[in-house]
RNA sequence: GCCUGGGUGGUGGAAUGGUAGACACUCGGGACUUAAAAUCCCGUGCCAGAAAUGGCGUGCGGGUUCAAGUCCCGCCCCAGGUACCA
């Protein structure tokens, strides 16, 4: 504390229980005034407690919602808890203590810490995803996929972390020069093929894109998500192989290049490499599939800057024209893309022409490049042509152009049975299982063929049945009904995984082993003659599953009938408002929408896009300008800001930083500025060192503001509105500190100014502005006072400044009355000494007169 | 490589095509004080000048315009994302 007069940790504290304790920030359901429902990404509950990163965006949040509270609106804030992960399940190895406890505990000091900053939340409408009552509606929303046929099992070499113990997706996999490790504790990570659930995301896919336009983004965001989509049109061919029956199916986007198809290249794992490849080359394909194995996708990348590859001896047939073409290896096509397998045109495919280049293979050009192309003497390509053009070398079709020539190759193609329009994304279907405890159960049961035939269709996928083989058996998956949900996670001795990769569920032998009803689903624990054995699904859900629909159950959090009210769902729709960090772009937020659009379907909400609009906040760096980071030593804790400067000082200053949405600094130095900026505002209301007002307020409203300082408190309300309006903080500060350093030179103040002041900055320092709104004689609190609307009469001026210019640079000014003639504007400036000097023996060429604005002379 | 952002004083950053550097930090000088803190006043882009003022200045090179940090073309650098997507 540096002052006694601004006593911060004495007023701060004070306000904080009261608004908890008033539930003034608390929503009204079905209220009047028109809603708005703003939502943060909520948090992961660490045991670190909170990082400087977290209050920014909630700053923000919190400020706009005071803001848009006082403007009239029902707003809803909430703030909940993504509880469930990874690091609280490695305490749990660690110590033997429950993830439950845990759990509770770090969310309540990270309440406490938010609470410390004067970030108020509906305290009713705080959500949990780790509480049985919430996951049994992320059980639930599998329960829908399970049955609209959206989910299925399926034995997927994905990474396994040894030390960790569990699978890994592949977002969760960091590429280092060590090889690929594990984003969390940076252990090294192995490929091996293990049973999964996934969710059939890509039946989304097109819907995914079309949903882009309706919403309002960042335009960088959408055309991330976009990319990440990835939806190419093109056409799937497939080409006889020689001396075998099979044929090989290719992807490609141009068909029109058919002609033009001098070899064929195979992913190595591709399932026909073993059987077509010849004697004489069968040895070194296979040492070149086992090299390739141990690679990881970046590596296969990397490495392959410079392209290897070998022939199989094996030829396939180009269905346009028969010509007999080789069959590669290589490690730059991928199995999971397309059909893992491609037809190269090296003439027009950058990537197939370093191939062709490298291994002198036949380079022949189909597209005339009417020559654009880069050639060598002889008339060569020294490049590939990947641009679209008339067609060459390409038979009946020579002079087509490129469009034309696609649909005409692909009707040839569909006649003879050998290509059709097809369309590939590189999105793929979404792991959706994880070999961990902490996190939700499936609600899945095992059962035999012969059992699984006597049960009711209601507890079965829509289409094919979902099977797995469990030590050689196969086994068959039905789903629990809805009155068995939450399938809550059973108290288990050890935390720790099997080696086998096996969740560490599936020692829980007494949860594990069941009986299903076949009418009603009932699971009982003895045997009935209406009651098969099964056992249940071992594997929990990701992180992801929880977090992917948390902002409708705030709106409804504590129904135990339904997912939302219908009633409560149309009221309150969707957010209005979403602000979370950049490095969710993709996957939380792609997956959300996909979890949305199914429920839209189901008939559960009433849109079908989730956030209507986006704003991603920056990160804060450390003072040395690196990420903040434990190892580097540069993480600034909030609480020692907050006992230093107070909570109001560290709202302000996180938001004075820079724009919301940049990457910036921070420094702690400059937090000097607005902790003087705070206490100024303080002596400008309460006399030094006493409790009693400043007798510069006129608290009798006898004294009025001269029009220059009325006009600056209109133009400052009406910039702090904008500016807020567009998250744009940094600014509305700067204009009430240029507000606050006027006022403070005035002799006499009318109360209401500064009451006018304190509404403006209560939203960003909620406190202080409490205080002394108290101490002006309110006896309601400030966060319930309409905001202050700009007079549009007090901004106008009976004189405008005109700018003097010669040569377009600035040279002088002169007030004016407004709306000076051209000829009142000019000849004040030509009567302007520094102007004069100026045009001393020169010719005035051109004389501009920008109204209201501006002179320039030219001159030479 | 590709896709996004972005390059403005010693620092963080302001600027609907119209006075570049608002607002702060830092630093320097002064007032108040026994002293310090707090507070207040003055200065603070660079160069020249006692000052008035003048010249130069928004990554680099061109262009459009009476006027460009802002618009257009070409480069350089930095940060983030992504990884041969056929």
């Amino acid at each position: 504390m540096q002052n006694s007069e601004y006593n911060f940790s004495k007023i701060e504290p004070i306000w904080q229980k009261y608004w908890a304790e008033n539930g003034t920030f608390n929503a009204i359901d079905f209220d009047k005034r028109p809603k708005f429902y703003i939502l943060d990404m909520f948090p992961y509950p660490s045991g670190a407690g909170l990082h400087i990163g977290h209050p920014e965006g909630y700053t923000a949040s919190d400020a706009y919602k005071r803001f848009k509270k006082s403007q009239g609106y029902n707003v809803l804030h909430p703030m909940g808890w993504d509880a469930f992960g990874l690091p609280t399940e490695q305490y749990a190895i660690k110590t033997g203590r429950h993830p439950k406890d845990t759990t509770k505990e770090n969310i309540s000091r990270f309440k406490e810490q938010l609470e410390q900053i004067g970030l108020c939340y509906d305290s009713n409408r705080e959500v949990n995803t780790t509480d049985p009552n919430y996951y049994k509606w992320t059980q639930w929303i599998f329960t829908q996929l399970f049955k609209k046929g959206l989910a299925y099992v399926d034995e997927k070499p994905v990474w396994f972390c040894p030390d960790l113990g569990t699978v890994l997706a592949n977002e969760e996999i960091l590429n280092t020069p060590e090889g690929p490790r594990s984003e969390r504790g940076n252990f090294p990570v192995e490929r091996r093929p293990i049973r999964q659930w996934v969710l059939r995301i890509t039946q989304y896919a097109d819907r995914l894109i079309a949903g882009l336009k309706d919403v309002n983004w960042p335009d960088s965001t959408k055309r991330l998500q976009a990319n990440w989509i990835g939806r190419s049109e093109g056409a799937k061919v497939s080409f006889e192989i020689e001396d075998y029956e099979e044929s090989l199916e290719v992807f490609t986007t141009r068909p029109d290049t058919l002609y033009g198809a001098t070899y064929m290249v195979l992913a190595p794992e591709h399932p026909l490499v073993s059987k077509i490849t010849t004697e004489a080359h069968k040895e070194a394909v296979e040492a070149y599939i086992e090299k390739t194995k141990v690679k990881s996708d970046l590596e296969r990348a990397e490495l392959s800057k410079d392209k290897t590859g070998l022939n199989t001896g094996a030829f396939a047939i180009n269905p346009v024209n028969n010509k007999r073409i080789p069959i590669w290896i290589s490690d730059y096509v991928l199995l999971s893309y397309g059909t893992g397998a491609i037809m190269s045109v090296p003439a027009h495919d950058e990537r197939d022409f370093e191939f062709a280049k490298k291994f002198d293979l036949e380079i022949l050009q189909v597209i005339d490049d009417a020559n654009q192309a880069h050639k060598n003497a002889d008339g060569n390509l020294n490049s590939a042509f990947t641009e679209a053009g008339p067609l060459m070398n390409s038979d009946t079709l020579n002079g087509m152009d490129s469009d034309s020539a696609q649909k005409a190759i692909i009707e040839t193609l569909s006649a003879k049975n050998a290509g059709s329009v097809e369309v590939n994304y590189k999105l793929r279907d979404w792991l959706f299982s994880r070999q961990r405890y902490w996190g939700e159960p499936f609600p899945i049961v095992w059962v035999s063929q012969d059992n699984y035939s006597k049960i009711n269709t209601e507890f079965k996928p829509k289409g094919e049945p979902i099977i797995a083989n469990f030590n050689d058996e196969v086994q068959y998956a039905v789903v629990l009904p809805e009155e068995a949900l939450p399938l809550k996670l059973p108290d288990i001795e050890s935390y720790t995984p099997s080696p086998d990769g096996q969740s560490p569920l599936s020692n829980a032998h007494e949860w594990l082993h069941v009986h299903f009803d076949i009418q009603t689903g009932a699971i009982s624990e003895q045997a009935t003659e209406n009651t098969v054995p099964g056992t249940r699904e071992t594997n929990t859900m990701p992180q992801w599953a929880g977090s992917c629909w948390y902002y409708l159950r705030y709106v409804d959090p504590t129904n135990s009938e339904k997912l939302i009210d219908p009633d409560l769902e149309s009221y309150w729709k969707t957010p209005d408002l979403y602000i979370g960090g950049a490095e969710h772009a993709v996957l939380h937020l792609l997956y959300a929408r996909f979890w949305h659009h199914l429920l839209h379907d189901l008939g559960v909400v009433s849109e079908a896009e989730p956030f209507k609009k986006l704003f991603h906040q920056g990160i804060i760096l450390g003072e040395d300008g690196e990420k903040m980071s434990k190892s580097r030593g540069n993480v600034v804790n909030p609480e020692i800001i907050i006992d230093a400067y107070g909570a109001d000082t560290l709202r302000l200053y996180l938001m004075f930083l820079g724009p919301l949405e940049a990457m910036k600094p921070w420094n702690t130095k400059g937090i000097e500025g607005i902790a003087r900026f705070l206490r100024k505002l303080w002596r400008l209301v309460i006399l030094d060192n006493e409790t009693e007002l400043n007798p510069k307020v006129d608290s009798d409203q006898s004294t009025k503001l001269d029009s220059e300082s009325e006009r600056l408190l209109h133009q400052t309300i009406e910039k702090v509105t904008a500016d807020y309006e567009s998250l744009g903080f940094n600014t509305a500060i700067s204009q009430l500190m240029i507000l606050l350093n006027h006022l403070s030179k005035l002799d006499k103040i009318p109360k209401d100014t500064v009451e006018i002041f304190l509404q403006l900055i209560a939203p960003l320092a909620p406190h202080i502005a409490e205080e002394l709104w108290m101490r002006l004689g309110h006896t309601g609190v400030i966060s319930e006072a309409a905001w202050p609307v700009a007079i549009q009469e007090k901004l106008a001026t009976a004189s405008v400044k005109i700018i003097f210019q010669v040569n377009g640079k600035y040279r002088g000014d002169i007030m004016l009355p407004n709306n000076p003639s051209k000829e009142e504007a000019l000849s004040a400036a030509k009567s302007n000494e520094r102007v004069q000097a100026q045009l001393e023996g020169k010719q005035i060429l051109k004389e501009i007169y920008v109204p209201n604005k501006i002179v320039n002379l030219v001159v030479q």
